[in-house]
DNA sequence: TTATTCATTGAACTAATATTCAGTATAAAT
DNA sequence: ATTTATACTGAATATTAGTTCAATGAATAA
């Protein structure tokens, strides 16, 4: 393997490895040793790679909010039929790479007091639940969704799936939902 | 006021801005200092009424468990209004008494990974979705409920709750969902 | 009134853990 | 072949935060 190579699978080791205990133990219960036991190498060797812990969770979440705001294309004629695309898409991705939910709890987790302030607000830069809003009002007018406050209506939609992410990531034999029964959040009977 | 006065009401000042702030900014990231600071009494004295951190936790983990635990009479001909009544009453209590919500999150997060073992292992003995899954079966029979695993739709449903309250807890500010909204996870069209 | 108990503090102590660093081995460059 | 750069380790160090403790003064009991 070149330095190069080395380098890169490295990084990408850490990298994961931080995220997986971050979100399973949660950030300041993990410790330095934990990541770098887990994959045996030397806590040198990850200070070599990450000038510190907070610097590893900053990447991190500079990773997430990147993937985050790259744009979804995601065709629909109802709005109900975007949030019903949406989650399929998100529950395909997540029993692939398990990663996925991780970084999305990551995030979610990052945006609530208790992080440091830098990355807090690099967090706070995606807002799924306004963007949600402006569809869901969409839906209102055709009557497709639920009638009543969109930003509410978003609110718990998106607190719903979130709450359901965090289960997943703490209990990752458990599966997921059916869209459905969370789209039905939004969906006007 | 008296010596036991005293008492009394430093050990449930201390336990309510605990509880408060390990909520809001997470355990690990809430220092003893933190609290101390916040209703401006010393370190010491905190020592003085709790022996440990983690002896503070275990206390609020034990309190909120009785509550959970303390039989909860809701009457219903039909299952759906079971978790109607439940939400009803949750989400009057909670605008009333903040620190409900934060001790349902408390002891949620409790029985996660990172959690000293004797405390995540009372957390886990309110078991919410399960007991749920009950009512569940039953709403099927009759129609009301939605068909598919009633366990999978329970949990659904609790995450979502959850999740709502993690919000609340965060925002307290945001007002809650639609009891209605919620509900229709498990209402069946 | 005097003695005792206990609420309270601030500083000292300790444990945990993040971070640094000197040294070694190996890959890359000259 | 020699030099240079860098991946890597283990031990040393620094820092943070939990915990202890001796001293003080006020409430209670004698």
């Amino acid at each position: 393997m070149t330095r190069k190579e080395q380098k890169e699978f490295r990084e990408k080791q850490i990298l994961f490895k931080a995220l997986e205990l971050f979100v399973i133990k949660g950030y300041s219960e993990t410790k330095i040793s934990d990541i770098a036991d887990s994959l045996n190498i030397s806590i040198g060797l990850l200070f070599h790679y990450y000038k510190s812990k907070e610097q590893l969770y900053l990447e991190l979440i500079k990773i997430g909010i990147d993937g985050m705001k790259a744009p979804q294309k995601i065709e629909y004629k109802d709005p109900i039929e975007y949030f019903s695309k949406f989650l399929d898409r998100l529950f395909e991705a997540i029993d692939k790479e398990p990663w996925i939910c991780q970084m999305f709890i990551l995030i979610a987790r990052a945006q609530k007091q208790g992080t440091p302030d830098e990355i807090r607000e690099l967090a706070l830069s995606v807002n799924q639940i306004e963007l949600s809003s402006k569809i869901i009002e969409e839906g209102q007018k055709i009557g497709s969704i639920k009638n009543g406050n969109a930003l509410a209506l978003s609110t718990a939609f998106w607190c719903s799936v979130q709450g359901i992410m965090e289960q997943k990531v703490a209990l990752p034999q458990l599966s997921l939902p059916e869209v459905d029964w969370i789209v039905d959040i939004l969906r006007k009977v």
